[in-house]
RNA sequence: GGGCCUAUAGCUCAGUUCAGGUCAGAGCGCACGCCUGAUAAGCGUGAGGUCGUUGGUUCAAUUCCAACUAGGCCCA
């Protein structure tokens, strides 16, 4: 007879391989087909919302790893918050504006020899932001991120950016938003303005001088006394050009500043540097006397030729490592000269024209471009007797990326959001204290950057962005913007977008018969700059949250990497507080970047970059969306080949416990064999505590954001609890049993609870195998494991005082397996099964204990035969001492009989039927022979 | 240069929410062995860490403080 006909083995249509990468996209057109995302909204109607406001990715590139890192955790989100009994929608969106999009469509046409005017580049760049909307789009979904992909928010989208010029034009109704001049990156060749991004830096050859300034005023400071000989303060610049618009003259606070005798005259430097600055003059002098830098802080000097004071200021950017440790300021012409003018109550001076040329304001120089001044005005401090040493030097200097031509930092007319004028920074800073920061220290770093940060610059003069609204008269040259106009500008960008104003005449623009208010003039004209691209995003809480009507003000959570909060935290709460007095969010959760497997950031020139792409197609999304789960995002995320190879190991370990699981249940419906749990077996009871222990730590850890937690959970109940434990011993029961047998229906309605409630634990993470699986499972059920909640314990569960039996249970069966071990090594047997288990102990209470659940051990450790016996007091016994258990001694040895084919026992009973020669009783019992 | 942050076995993480004294742990991987009725699976045993470095506080520090080193983000 082939007894093995007569077992249960399991038997399942879940393959073991994944083949993620086919099979994923295969799910994804079932959650298609499905309409997933709209099924989940109708399960959800009604319940408490929880918002996650989705922060949009620049619609330029294809996906990388951080924005994998980013949207999978929201995805975690979303879906963990929606099992816990949430309605939450998650509506994508992108930033489409700025000039990173601009900057690639004036290559491409830089490479087409062609020059367009603004509108055509405009649509231009909204195609190209089209173009990549769509592929991310395709990118993102393709990582089983589940949303309203069909409708996600644009900022270029018509009605987005109405919402941009209405959010706009509430500043400037209020007051806030004023017009001054602040350095920027200008291209005297091109006539354009610069961004950070369009400037490249190389080297240059300037001159190079040291130039005095003479002291009128010492303001009582001891030492310095012009009428013992003329006194001077020495500065170092390669720009003499921006001379002209010097108006303060910086040292360190901290650092030491010394009075040097040279001649008749005394020259102030930094201390340290003295010596080798008189050396490298060829002048001789001495230390007359020191001052620490804040002793200076407002003494005066006059201006090397002009008749304007420059007085000492304190910066702290001073620095030593070149010059002589006094730095010449220019608000006009520097951004660091440009904060200390704002502190100091500087104007930004810059006397110099879009051609680089001085104006009128420097008639020395007037007309003259800056380049070339600067020998005149080497001459003129020479003539002057300002000039200590003229030399030439090469350095690093930005140019141009279009015409490689030198630039040029210049004051010009920028607007403005006031961080003081309504108490912008102060309302931001108590806000701030209203939100959950996750981690905390969130908290500490947007404070400094709001409590520090100088008003906010929203003007650009750039091509691709929302025009920023307002009116100038050409005649008396007011600036004009009404609730009249701005209702007009708003209503028409949000049938027609923003090209009109590109396109149209003021006079089309305004409302008829606008004239201005102060001259009566109806000569005006558009304003040319656009708005800083931060504004569009950071009113997105107004474009999106407000206005769907399945969200709503304010969100309950952003999530972003930790840049974002000098980026859209910042510009959010800044637009939120300005116009609704309260921050866009309720919590800022913040992830950190990804890094390579030494914690270095990936980049092209070190070779480390993985792109998520490459991880989908060779191990599947699911091996991504693992990874994030698996480590702690709050740091620095890394990502290598080996921990790859890892997460597609713990991947197996899920997909094979599922698998198994799956295949022991190919007989069960649960509508007619569940068993009720008061019936089951002890061991299925403990599982079923286990399982209970399991869901409370992992819902608390998606609660608390702390998905790594949950993984290793989930991983180790996989691993441990079921693999080598449960289901080992479960394999008997379920095998060897007949079908029916109430035991192996108890085993199966175990198994059965446990699958199902795993995979629901697990569809945040692994979305498409949770799906999979699900497919899989017996009885009725959800079309999809995501239309599912996540399970709670049946009542009594966990049951402590079996856990804690089984605590010590475990702990025997572990001294047993490493008898075993010995006996193994030593060649008496191979298998528990063939063992039969000595536990000797002379402890009375041990001994009782043991004794009293020697079946319980028994069917733990697998074998076919373990005794308990006491030993008497002093005998050492033999076997092997136990590790964690004093007073314990494990014998193994062979057990008595033979193996039985049928259910691999080593019994006596064994040959005792002639009939059946090779089972045992119980196996003859099972069949009925 | 400034602000914020990180640093526990080869890897991923725990280490009782800012209260120092059985906290040095888990899983994976690895090594060795077993099984062949979860089989491109499963089981067992075992070896791995001066808790980044150096000081300090304390009777006692991975856990508190400082400096340093390495790395990350944001500024300059």
């Amino acid at each position: 007879m082939d007894y093995k006909k007569t077992l249960n083995l399991p038997r399942t249509e879940f393959p073991m391989k994944a083949d993620l990468p086919r099979r994923e996209p295969e799910i994804l057109r079932r959650w298609s087909d499905l309409d997933l995302y709209g099924r989940i909204r109708e399960k959800t109607r009604g319940r408490p919302r929880f918002i996650l406001h989705d922060g949009p990715p620049y619609a330029n590139g294809h996906i990388h790893l951080g924005h994998a890192l980013n949207k999978i955790l929201k995805d975690i989100i979303v879906k963990s918050r929606q099992m816990m009994g949430f309605d939450c929608p998650y509506i994508p969106g992108w930033d489409c504006h700025g000039l990173p999009i601009e900057h690639q469509v004036d290559k491409e046409l830089k490479a087409e020899g062609v020059s367009l005017p603004q509108t055509e580049v405009r649509q231009r760049c909204r195609a190209y932001a089209q173009k990549f909307i769509g592929i991310q789009r395709e990118e993102f979904q393709r990582l089983g991120v589940l949303g309203d992909w069909q409708h996600p928010y644009l900022t270029m989208a018509p009605a987005y950016v109405a919402t941009i010029i209405r959010e706009y034009g509430k500043f400037f109704l209020n007051g806030s938003i004023y017009r001054s001049k602040k350095p920027i990156h200008w291209c005297a060749t091109c006539h354009t303005a610069l961004a950070e991004a369009e400037v490249e830096y190389e080297e240059h050859e300037t001159p190079s001088i040291y130039v005095k300034f003479p002291l009128t005023d010492p303001k009582g400071v001891a030492g310095l006394d012009p009428g013992n000989g003329p006194h001077f303060l020495v500065i170092w610049t390669t720009t003499p050009w921006t001379l002209p618009a010097n108006l303060a003259i910086a040292v360190h606070p901290h650092l030491e500043y010394a009075a040097v005798r040279v001649g008749r005259e005394v020259l102030v430097v930094a201390a340290e540097l003295a010596e080798g600055l008189l050396q490298h003059w060829g002048l001789k002098g001495e230390v007359l006397r020191q001052w620490e830098g804040r002793f200076l802080e407002g003494v005066v000097c006059r201006h090397p030729w002009l008749d304007r004071d420059s007085p000492v200021i304190l910066a702290d950017y001073v620095t030593l490592s070149a010059g002589t440790g006094l730095v010449h300021i220019a608000p006009g012409h520097g951004q660091e000269d440009y904060d200390s003018g704002l502190k100091y109550g500087l104007p930004p001076y810059s006397p110099v024209d879009d051609e680089g040329r001085f104006t009128a304001e420097v008639p020395e120089f007037a007309g003259k471009g800056v380049w070339e001044a600067n020998d005149g005005i080497i001459q003129l401090l020479s003539r002057k007797g300002r000039l200590i040493l003229a030399e030439e030097a090469t350095h690093s200097y930005p140019h141009c990326w279009r015409c490689k031509q030198p630039i040029i930092f210049r004051a010009t007319e920028q607007w403005f959001i006031s961080m003081e004028k309504n108490g912008l920074r102060r309302k931001a800073l108590e806000a701030i204290d209203q939100v959950s920061w996750i981690p905390r220290w969130g908290r500490e770093r947007i404070y400094q950057m709001i409590e520090q940060r100088p008003d906010w610059c929203i003007s650009r003069q750039r091509a691709w962005g929302v025009p920023l609204v307002a009116f100038h008269c050409q005649d008396c040259h007011e600036t004009l913007l009404t609730e009249e106009i701005l209702t007009a500008v708003v209503e028409r960008a949000g049938r027609e977008g923003a090209d009109f104003w590109f396109l149209s005449p003021a006079e089309e623009i305004l409302p008829p018969g606008t004239a201005c208010p102060r001259c009566g003039s109806r000569n005006l004209a558009k304003e040319t700059d656009i708005l800083d691209v931060w504004f569009d995003s950071g009113v997105s809480f107004a474009a999106v949250v407000e206005t769907h009507p399945e969200l709503g003000f304010p969100a309950d959570l952003y999530l972003e990497g930790s840049d974002q909060h000098r980026g859209w935290f910042h510009s959010s709460l800044l637009a939120a507080v300005g116009t609704r007095g309260r921050a866009p969010y309720k919590g800022v959760l913040t992830h950190g970047f990804v890094v390579d497997g030494e914690g270095r950031k990936m980049s092209k020139s070190l070779g480390n970059v993985i792109a998520p792409q490459e991880v989908m197609a060779e191990y599947g999304a699911e091996i991504l969306r693992l990874w994030v789960t698996a480590e702690d995002y709050r740091e620095d995320v890394r990502l290598s080949p080996g921990i790859l190879k890892q997460l597609a190991d713990a991947y197996r370990r899920f997909r094979n416990t599922a698998r198994f699981m799956l295949g022991n249940l190919y007989d069960f419906d649960p509508e007619r064999h569940f068993v009720p749990y008061a019936q089951r077996e002890e061991l299925d009871r403990v599982a079923l505590s286990w399982l209970a222990q399991l869901m409370i730590r992992v819902k608390r850890a998606y609660l608390d954001y702390e998905f790594h937690l949950a993984f290793h959970r989930l991983h180790q109940f996989c691993a441990v609890e079921m693999s080598a434990i449960y289901l080992d011993i479960l394999k008997d029961r379920l095998y060897i049993s007949r079908p029916d047998d109430p035991a192996r229906r108890s085993a199966q309605s175990t198994l059965y609870d446990i699958l199902r409630d795993l995979m629901r634990l697990l569809a945040p993470i692994l979305s498409f195998t949770a799906e999979e699986v699900w497919g899989h499972l017996p009885g009725p059920k959800p079309e999809s494991v995501h239309l599912s909640d996540f399970p709670d314990p049946p009542p009594g569960f966990p049951d402590e005082a079996l856990l804690s039996k089984y605590d010590f249970l475990l702990q025997v069966r572990d001294e047993i397996n490493r008898g075993l071990e010995e006996a193994r090594k030593s060649k008496l047997l191979a298998t528990a099964q063939e063992a039969k288990v000595v536990l000797a102990t002379a402890q009375e209470k041990l001994w009782e204990k043991l004794a009293s659940q020697q079946q319980e051990l028994q069917l733990l450790a697998q074998v076919p035969d373990l005794q308990v016996e006491k030993l008497e007091a002093g005998d050492t016994g033999q076997g092997l001492e136990a590790m964690e258990i004093p007073g314990l001694l494990v014998q193994v040895a062979k057990a008595p009989g033979a193996k039985c084919i049928r259910c691999w026992f080593h019994l006596p009973s064994v040959g005792e039927d002639p009939d059946h020669p090779q089972i045992c009783a119980r196996c003859r019992r099972i069949l009925g022979i």
